[in-house]
DNA sequence: GATGAATGAGCGTTCATTCAT
DNA sequence: AATGAATGAACGCTCATTCAT
């Protein structure tokens, strides 16, 4: 049985993704959760809080399989797994892409949170696919370049389902389309040796079922 | 002397940019102006006609030049100038990429002349990359390729601002780096004959002076 | 050629019929007739006396066949005719009934002519009826029957269209109900004499058509 | 102890009647009582419903009486009773019969519920006047007739007191009045029986007294 | 005669949040 | 834990009216 706590991230998330966070009363997740205004604010002490905590599910979402990854030691080819935990994140919590820089701009505690987990992930990234160059699955890159390559990556990880979703509603159709803008995105880094790995093969065939 | 229409829509970019189209109300706009809020809406109907009167703006801005080219026929290397036309008004109209889907939830006939646009931009985007390819600029790629490749482009063309944002409050260095974002996406399509024109050799040695 | 005064209150006319005096801004009817609203308070000072020169329009209307009867000295039977003028300028300024009071209320000069002109409408009234009565063609009633018989004439010959407004928007069809209104009002008042009248056949016919 | 709703709904049925449901702000209904504007927002999600609320009240008080009479099996005599009921609800709930047209065009939802009402009522009555018919108080008459008495007598009922406001501000002295207009409308077609019956006489004597 | 920019009070409504129970 | 009444600032917008040109 989930806690009142919970239930009250769970529908906020849903309303979030369906019409935004600023479109969204705390009186609207209380009505849709059957629930009063007041038990809302007694287990969040304001509207930012919800956000905070949903933004930390984020986090943990996205960084739990990439964390259990020793990649300092082993020599892994990581791209696949990359992508399929980010693009899942990225859906689950699609309406923190579709307003972000507001959401920023409306919730200063949020903001710092946000900044803190952005040079972390970002860090994380880096170190990611510095490992996959020392491996030789990435090509090597200068220090300008890798950092512009991750800006990149992450913007298009994070910002494709936007612009999918201005061109079409399939919902479903559009979030395949985001592995496509990664691995294309990546592709001309790839190394032979990555192009000779099963995983490799693996998002070929998956993105060749796509189109 | 400028109309108090146009500076209406002068001060509206201005708090747009600053801190929202959603965030800035029709009297905020009015006080800043130091008008009425009744003659603001005197000269537009509603927020919305404020917001796509800036939006007819920036699409204006952002073709003025590119529709001057008759690049059908002529040979000519056209990545510059799609750079500094695009960052140029990307940056003069930034709030519109910050808050685009939230404006399109909440401003219906705003939505339809976004849609009607952006179809017809990519339309625009995909013939001078095909243009490009046919006279050796860019390396030939199949039609799934050039598509994903034209949206992962816009992608980082319109929302490079909102993740540099993210990381520094120094809009004009944020502002500089959009240009290399854009450069190391299209950097690897580049042929032998791109890099041996002159124009590439200015560009790097603009992005060269950014680092 | 109407000169701009009288196609203002045209104008005004058909929008007050149409949706409300009082939901029927200035700006609108301005607009409708393609004029500057400076240019329509050139011509009237003010809202409220747009609606006293229509109020005084439905007056000449209402009075203007009326009063060519020298009926103090004929032998004449009226009710063909009253029934006749009092339901044509009743449609052509029904707004008028419909919201009367709340005119009244937001008026005060209008508030004063409507007073004086309807004493001086039911004193109208009043003599015609006794002028019929004389002559046999009503029957004899004290003054006060007197009294609450013209009430109940004006009311319902004012406020017939109204209802059965309510009831359907076939506003042709209505209007005819109208005349059944009245007639069966009037009708247990009328003497042998009246139905011997000619008159009375062509009002029967007429209604016996309607149903 | 009253509930807020309750008063709000009390206060706002006061300055309806005072001044027109359409003159009278939520934010005025609010500053009489001493609430905030929120809070009346609370208990109402419109304007509109305070509207159908006060109607609905209306509605049961027009019928509360007359739904308890059996008069389908009962020889009774009804139109004291009729007379009584509905005279009083419309005082009461004045305001809405002196802007009725309006209300109805600006409010959708009241429009309907207004309707589906008008029908009932009207039926009701009917019903009412052919029972009276069959026990041979009323004279007998086609339908066609019927439907033009009781649309007479609605209109009577409902539209008196606008027009002796009109006359006079003396509202206590045009209540009364309101009795004489429907009783000299129903007069010319009451039997001997009724006339024999004490309630006309009881009714007799009580508008005596009014003059 | 005519234009149209300008005013500002007011309207219906929303919303995050508080607090006594 | 939970309720729900209450607050009040703010929002988008309308309107009758004025006035310099």
């Amino acid at each position: 049985m989930r806690t009142t706590k919970e239930r009250i991230l769970e529908i906020a998330l849903e309303l979030f993704n369906e019409k935004g966070c600023l479109n969204t009363s705390t009186r609207h997740i209380a009505e849709k959760l059957g629930i009063s205004i007041g038990n809302l604010y007694y287990h969040f002490k304001n509207k930012e809080s919800i956000l905070i905590e949903i933004f930390n599910e984020y986090i943990e979402v996205v960084f739990k399989k990439i964390k259990e990854l020793d990649y300092e030691k082993d020599e892994i080819f990581l791209l696949k797994q990359f992508l399929a935990d980010s693009i899942e994140a990225d859906i689950k919590y699609r309406f923190l892409h579709l307003e972000l820089n507001l959401l920023v701009m409306n919730f200063p505690a949020f903001k710092k949170i946000m900044e803190q987990h952005l040079h972390f992930e970002l860090e994380t990234i880096k170190g990611l696919v510095r490992h996959q160059i020392k491996y030789g699955y990435i090509t090597s890159m200068s220090e300008l370049e890798l950092d512009i390559f991750v800006s990149n990556s992450w913007i298009i990880a994070t910002q494709n389902a936007s612009y999918w979703n201005l061109l079409s509603e399939d919902f479903i159709e559009n979030s395949k389309k985001a592995a496509l803008n990664i691995y294309f995105l990546v592709k001309p880094y790839l190394t032979q040796k990555s192009f000779e790995n099963d995983d490799i093969k693996d998002i070929e065939n998956f993105l060749g079922s796509i189109i």
